[in-house]
DNA sequence: GAGTGGTCTAGACCACGGT
DNA sequence: CCGTGGTCTAGACCACTCA
C-alpha cells in the first residue's frame, strides 16, 4: 500500500485502521479540505490497492467520528467543525419566542499583558510570554448571559490588535480564521460551579455569591497545538445539561 | 426471515436494520439475558436466512450502543448496564490515597407519601399516588458528598418496605433487582446547579447559599417504564465534568 | 484442535443526486 | 442518463480462547 503521506503506521496494523489514519492525516494535513468531496471509494479503492468494503470500513469509523460526511449519489465530504457537542448550547440561547440565536457579543477589555501561570500552561508556553487578553460580555435581548475570559498567544493573534473591537462581530473564531490564519478544530471543555464574585455579579446583573456556571475550554489546532484558552461565567439558573445513560 | 418475536418491522427496512430490531427485542425482553453469549454469528445467518456480513452489521450497531459485546475467540455477549457514563462519576469519589470507591450510604428517611406534582409527572402516575420516598446521604471517608431524594412507585417495590434501611447496604439497584424484580437498564440526567438550602447545607456540612450541583434521575426499565426518580444535591466544589469537542 | 469473532475480497444489485 | 454511496452475498483466511 502507497501512502501518500509519510504517516507513522504500524503494518501489522489492519489495513482499515491504516487508511483510516492516512485518511484521518488528510483531512488534518487539510489536502481533503472542508466542504469538499474526497475521492470516490472506487478510487480509493484503486488508489490503496483494497477493496472498496476495506475503504469503507474506514471511511465508517470517520463518519462516526463525524470528521466525513455522507451523501449518497453525490460524494463523501469532510466535515466542518461545528461545535456541536459544546456544553455552552445547554445554556439558553434563545430569543423571546424561543428560537435558537447568536448572542450578541461586547468586548469589554483588549489588552497585551504577561501569561499568568494558569494560562502559560494550559497554553504551553512560558510564564510570563506575552499574550492577548479579552474581557467580553455576551447578551441575549440585551441580557447579560455569559462572561468570557479569553487569552491569546500574542505572535499568533498580533493582527486582532490592529482591529477595533467594536468591529469583531460576534463570532470569534471567523475572525481568528481570516486575520491570522489560525483554525480552531478542536477543544476541550471543563465545567464546574462556583459562586459568583462581586465584580463579575454586577456585569452579569445577577446577585453577588449567587451561583454561576464556569466552562473553561482550550481550543487546539488541527495538529493540536493549544490556541486559545477561556474561561466563561454564565447564571446557573440559564443552565441545564441533559444526558442519557444505558 | 423468520421473526421469533413479534416485532413490528417494515418490510422495507434493510436486512441489517430488521436484524438491529429483532435483536435489540430480544435483549429487552430478556431472551438474550445479561452475561450470557448470544448465537454466533453463522447461526444467526443460517436461522435469519442472510449472510454474515449481514448479520455483523447489525450486531456492529448494538457494540456500539453499548448493549453488546464481543469477545473473541468466545463469543458475542449480552453487556449489563453499567451507568458508566453517569454524571455522577464526575464527582470525587475517592479515598484519601486518591483510589476509587462507592459511597457509603446512610438511609435517612423512610416513608410511604403521595406523589406530589413533579414525581408524579416523572413516574407517569397520577398525582397523590402513593409512592415510597427515600433521603439517603452518601459519605466518602465520613464526609457528606452527596444528598439524594428518592422516589418510587408503591405497587412496585413494596418489598422495599419489608427490610430494615440499615440493612440496604451502599448500592439500591441490585436490592430493587433481588426483592422487587424490578431491573434498571437505562437513565436520563440532568445537571443544573444552585445555592443550598439552610436544611442541604446541615446535612452535607456546607455553608448556606454555597453552590451546588443538582442531579436529577430518571431510571428506566428495559421496555422504557420509569422505575425511579431522584434528585441528587453535592457541593459544586467537589465536581468537574470535562468533554471532548470536534 | 475445534470453534469463536476479526479481516478482507470481488462482485452484484439498489437508491439517490445531478445532468 | 451516469456516477455516487448503500446494501448484500459467499466465500477465504487469520487470531484468539478454551478444553
Amino acid at each position: 500500500m502507497k501512502l501518500s503521506s509519510p504517516v507513522a503506521s504500524d503494518h501489522r496494523l489492519p489495513r482499515y485502521q491504516r487508511l483510516h489514519d492516512e485518511f484521518s492525516a488528510r483531512i488534518a494535513g487539510r489536502q481533503w479540505k472542508p466542504d469538499e468531496p474526497i475521492p470516490t471509494e472506487a478510487e480509493l479503492a484503486a488508489t490503496f490497492s483494497v477493496s472498496i468494503g476495506t475503504v469503507r470500513k474506514a471511511i465508517d469509523a470517520l463518519v462516526a467520528a463525524g470528521r466525513l460526511e455522507r451523501l449518497q449519489g453525490s460524494g463523501t465530504f469532510v466535515r466542518r467543525p461545528k461545535f456541536g457537542s459544546s456544553l455552552f448550547r445547554f445554556f439558553r440561547f434563545e430569543g423571546r419566542e424561543g428560537e435558537k440565536l447568536v448572542p450578541e457579543s461586547r468586548i469589554l477589555k483588549r489588552e497585551v499583558i504577561e501569561a499568568p501561570q494558569a494560562v502559560a500552561a494550559a497554553l504551553g508556553v512560558a510564564v510570563g510570554s506575552p499574550c492577548i487578553h479579552l474581557n467580553r460580555l455576551r447578551l441575549i435581548d440585551r441580557q447579560p448571559l455569559l462572561l468570557e475570559s479569553i487569552w491569546l498567544q500574542k505572535s499568533r493573534f498580533n493582527a486582532l490588535l490592529e482591529i477595533d473591537p467594536r468591529e469583531f462581530g460576534d463570532l470569534l473564531y471567523p475572525l481568528y480564521e481570516q486575520y491570522c490564519g489560525q483554525v480552531i478544530a478542536s477543544a476541550r471543555e471543563t465545567l464546574t460551579a462556583e459562586a459568583v464574585g462581586s465584580r463579575n455579579a454586577r456585569l452579569l446583573e445577577i446577585a453577588p455569591g449567587s451561583p454561576v456556571i464556569v466552562i473553561e475550554r482550550l481550543a487546539l489546532s488541527f495538529d493540536g497545538q493549544p490556541l486559545e484558552w477561556r474561561r466563561s461565567h454564565g447564571g446557573a439558573d440559564q443552565f441545564r445539561y441533559h444526558v442519557e445513560i444505558r
